[in-house]
DNA sequence: TTACTCATGTAACAAGTTACATGATTTA
DNA sequence: TAAATCATGTAACTTGTTACATGAGTAA
């Protein structure tokens, strides 16, 4: 995120800030705690949402006054977030950026796929066998997830099993060359 | 990536370090430039390859002893950096390792997802327009692109062109239960 | 000889991570 | 009342980013 120019605020939200927008903007006021979790409990591993980072980002958007927040009546000092209007429409203008929204982004399959072409011949049937494995334990929680998820949710979820999906199609048609080639 | 304990090391590799060893494990003996390089000409937008990222990440690699460097009788100071037999191993272990390889990563796609469905409906028909078009100029490239490529990018590409797919059947979807809603 | 590509990096900054610290409130 | 959960953060660190600096070799 940019910081402001004395005018107006240019935000290049990151991806956790559009995130944290996105929440507060569909689940209404929520704790910076809560919001957190929710991150916490995402089916990425690269999408710790850790307090560090959580917190720091909270303070940009506030700064940026793309949130505000309300202290409560609470020894706790517990202070409940909302979105601004300036920050529903530069969450509007991070979600309808195509260009960022069709990137590949960061796929640790994609990017190991190459690899697993070119290893060990007695050790990779194993790993293509545990890879399929770990995809089918995958879909079916995600699947099993979904039933529980609200409306945002359930198209991310969606998506995760699509991802998924492809990625055994992927690998059973390695397989399937592999066998026809013998 | 962890530092050495004084005995071994006990590398868990970033994704920028496996493709660093990947890159030099397959196309043999590389400039850090080249290596570099490669990856500014992936099809990803989170994937930079910057000059800072990429030559800081050769020192630590190097000190790890993952890879070596020989200096040319070069007046500009060339080195060719190749990988040895513990970065072949670490390599493995990275490329291996199943938890890591299925984790969904970073998906900008995904993320925006659950957000299209509550904009403005006045501008929603536009926005899945421009997604879809732009999903299909990607997929295009992608597959203009997969001829020229080597075996190692081949699976790459084939895989980022069944992940647009995917998300272009998720947007048909979407379309398609609209229509039948009204 | 001018411009481009090859080749090395550094400096300042941005934005994550883990691990820790602190205390209030609720539940078993 | 003990343990779990809610709630706030900070500190030290890691690993990326952009923008710049420097210079050698090559092709127009």
């Amino acid at each position: 995120m940019q910081a402001t120019n004395g005018e107006e605020t240019i935000p290049a939200l990151s991806e956790l800030e559009g995130a944290i927008l996105s929440e507060l903007r569909h689940r209404g006021r929520q704790t910076a705690f809560k919001v957190r979790r929710s991150f916490a409990t995402s089916p990425s591993l690269e999408w710790r949402g850790s307090a560090g980072s959580v917190y720091a980002a909270i303070r940009r958007l506030e700064l940026a006054r793309l949130i505000e927040g309300e202290e409560q009546a609470d020894r706790r000092g517990t202070r409940l977030l909302r979105i601004t209007e300036q920050g529903s429409a530069a969450m509007a203008a991070w979600a309808c950026d195509v260009t960022r929204a069709i990137s590949v982004g960061v796929d640790p399959f994609r990017l190991r796929s190459g690899i697993w072409d070119a290893i060990d011949p007695a050790i990779r049937p194993g790993l293509y066998e545990q890879l399929q494995a770990a995809l089918i334990r995958d879909i079916e929680a995600l699947k099993g997830h979904r039933r529980y998820g609200d409306v945002i949710e359930t198209a991310s979820v969606d998506l995760a099993i699509r991802l998924q999906q492809s990625r055994l199609d992927w690998l059973r048609s390695l397989s399937a060359r592999g066998l026809s080639e013998r």
